[in-house]
DNA sequence: AATGAATGAGACTTCATTCAT
DNA sequence: AATGAATGAAGTCTCATTCAT
């Protein structure tokens, strides 16, 4: 009975080894898929992660289970950073976190565009737009953000931007324009 | 040996079936890449091109080159499509078609995306970017953006968008949310 | 628009080069197999038809579809086989000569063992049944064969005494004293 | 490091848990290659038997040896229900039961068909081949079956048909009907 | 110029076997 | 003795690219 975690359950905890093992193929991959974008091949990973191409495949059946838990857990930590902020302004602090990891970490975006398509995460992303909602609540009750504007076109923006700053490569100060650009249709207009 | 094209020189006029055969296969690739995304197999566009797929390759020496090819193609039809659009609205304008197409093209951003990376199409960009520059110029001096807003953020939210557009499968109400959201944030604050 | 002809249609006539190569393939398989056995690999294959691994795969996309060709071609070979023999006699001497094929061949048996399995070839396994059908009536007509013998089970004596053979690598001897004991079952009772 | 019986030697007696272990492998085995064949996994049996999958690597350091004891098991039983049969029609009706299990149970002839081959198992077959001897003098001397008939081509056939059986999927009444010609032959001629 | 067959590196995946726990 | 994680060779198949026709 080997260990695949599709997603809730967790069987037995694995030995030691196979813990170190699993963490450290996930750390390549997120470095390897940020690099060298999602096909990359799976024997870079395992050879990145210093193991054998076997290791991988018994923690990850296949590639599209490896990219399915870099994806959970790069939302898991979104979501955890999300917790953290708090106050009008945590929003726009978010946006602006996330955009500058996506400058530099290919992955966080090209998977994020994926998880609608072959892999399925419904419930991470559930959780991530959950975190999201309470921030845009939370400036939206201290007038940072306009009441009409709705979760679907924060999120959506929030994706957008990640993209684009991905591809794009924007420099530290482009990038601080165009999301200026964004805060200010989010904001109230100037009364 | 003739006919690659790299970039700027014409070299001797391509017979005329050998023209017929780029144009098919260019449009082919369009599709192909659209469809099935940018690993589509060569020979799938050759064979939707009707040609065997040698004759591909005689005309773009590299997968790579038939990518930049039809970047070329996609940029061109889109610096067409803004020289179209006059007065303040332009720009506005501009966006709306650019994310209802990546809606449908899968290429059109995905390639675009690509741009700045592997392929190498300094010029056709900045034909691209200079048509968008006289966009906002005439939106500014319409009154319908703020004047601090500079080109690079506009192509940089035109480029997320449509990224996002692409990825996230937006339906129209959403992309017309989305879309206000930045808008407002061009505009100048009511005052 | 490549060529597997998975069955009947014949479509554009090979190259002769490729002609050349798909019949190399057909007979290092055939060798392969009888060899090593039907999960032989298709790199060895490919080695002994001297040409590339793509080129198999090219020719039969799927080492099923080189498994059916090679069978294919098999009963093809015993229905012709068939076809020449005649009279009273010629149902033994069918049987004679396929055991005789069994002890060297491998493959004979070991595919036509999986007929009715993964591999679909119906019409070829029923025209190698017709031409039994021929020689066992002639025999019953002669009086060679009892009347109330019926076709399966004549088939399936013969496919179990080819497999008997090559699985047991039967010596001469040894394969005249078992066909003489099915040929006596098949023969009217000594009135 | 003791625990591989290769055959004879029994060494130290096992563990009361090893020996159930071993029990419950071979069961495992049997069961799992009847029903994937011999190229079932090794982990497949491992998970049937309940076992970790060094545990059957303990017990048959090699795949071979696992199926060289599965064999060996098998033979073993064919042996015994040879030995409870009697009588003149003994032979026969073990004829009949040996195809019958074959209809069920794919190892016993998969198996069987091997036992020349990678597997040596010649004292097992030895005993098998003596009980039939002792089936076919009883035959013989009730005049079940002609004198002139050998030991070898009795195995031969019971061989060959059991392939059949196995490979071709015989319905009841075909089994029946095939093993009727092979009576026959056996049969001395009427009159 | 076009064709399409051939090439061969490389992708993903499986599995017998070894070895640390 | 048992466990189960790790190994790595090997297998099937894909595809960009080359080259004979």
């Amino acid at each position: 009975m080997p260990e695949h975690r599709p997603s809730g359950d967790d069987g037995p905890p694995l030995r030691a080894d196979a813990q170190r093992n699993r963490a450290r193929i996930l750390n390549a991959a997120e470095t390897v898929f940020a690099e060298l974008g999602a096909n990359a091949s799976t024997e870079e990973v395992a050879r990145r992660a210093g193991v054998a191409i076997g290791t991988v495949f018994r923690h990850f059946p296949t590639k599209n289970d490896l990219l399915a838990a870099i994806m959970k857990q790069l939302l898991a930590r979104l979501v955890a950073e999300a917790g953290e902020l708090n106050g009008p302004a945590g929003l726009f602090e978010f946006f602006e976190r996330l955009v500058a990891q996506a400058a530099e970490k290919r992955s966080v975006v090209e998977l994020l565009a994926r998880a609608g398509m072959d892999l399925r995460l419904p419930d991470a992303v559930g959780r991530l737009e959950q975190a999201l909602g309470g921030l845009l609540a939370q400036a939206q009750a201290g007038g940072t953000v306009r009441p009409e504007v709705a979760l679907p076109e924060v999120m959506a923006l929030l994706i957008s931007v990640c993209q684009g700053a991905l591809h794009g490569g924007w420099e530290e100060g482009l990038q601080k324009r165009t999301l200026g650009v964004i805060f200010a249709g989010l904001r109230p207009a100037a009364g």
